[in-house]
DNA sequence: TTGTTTTTACGAATGCTTTCGTATATACTT
DNA sequence: AAGTATATACGAAAGCATTCGTAAAAACAA
């Protein structure tokens, strides 16, 4: 029997994930330090949140070192795709068409992403076979 | 001095807007009924919620009869906006792009869908002037 | 009127997330 | 070696969301 699904991060956890994919696997410093560019956040704290995310699954540590190395163990994407599913269920009652209407709507969208989406809807189009 | 906006629902309380959205004005029994269709609430927990929400200026009640009746304070779409701009924010920092070539992506999206996006898309497009 | 049902009100327990103080270990500096 | 800086570990406090027990009031039924 094999581990079950990495759970869900909690907002704050999701904030330290943000950082992990963006700068690769980091020690709790590294992140504290990002962290503090946005709000204060105290050292032990983000240490703490970091533990328990090793726990949960989260992410893993490399503890040969004094200073552990923690990296995201589930993909951005991965994650992100969760997240929007479990999101779209509370908030738009599973409507995605819904949601991305609202989403294309109330953004100003550019016309180069405009033009990224109709391609993106010409491929799914086209995949019908 | 006027009231600040109405705040961010708890996913509970979310969950009782979306049947005071689709139910209109609503009594707690009421409510907790339709809750009840989906999984197992308590009457008082359901009632809690509501005299909460009603405090935290999410719904508005009438108290003039013995039995209340609730009803959201704000819309639907006003919420999910607010709702879908912090979660942008949070899981895909910001880009509505992302999220919807995510969303378009992995939801198998029908053609009438997709037909419906485009349609959009032209009036997005042609709007600019 | 007396007992039953339905409703609101209140308070408290539980559980989860976030924050941080304190202790201890390890490395670095002089 | 002694003192300072940096790291992890642990536990607990604080805050918020959720759940529910109990009491009191109001309506209804016999």
């Amino acid at each position: 029997m094999s581990q079950n699904q990495t759970p869900r991060p909690t907002e704050s956890e999701l904030e330290i994930l943000q950082i992990l994919w963006e700068y690769g696997p980091s020690s709790v410093r590294f992140v504290n330090d990002k962290l503090n560019e946005e709000r204060e956040v105290g050292y032990t704290t983000t240490l703490k949140l970091m533990q328990i995310m090793a726990d949960k699954g989260l992410a893993r540590r490399n503890t040969e070192n004094r200073t552990h190395i923690y990296e995201a163990a589930a993909g951005e994407s991965d994650t992100q795709q969760r997240l929007l599913n479990r999101f779209l269920d509370r908030a738009f009652k599973g409507s995605a068409m819904k949601m991305v209407m609202q989403a294309l709507g109330n953004h100003k969208t550019s016309p180069e992403e405009l033009d990224e989406i109709k391609a993106l809807i010409r491929r799914i189009e086209s995949e019908k076979d």
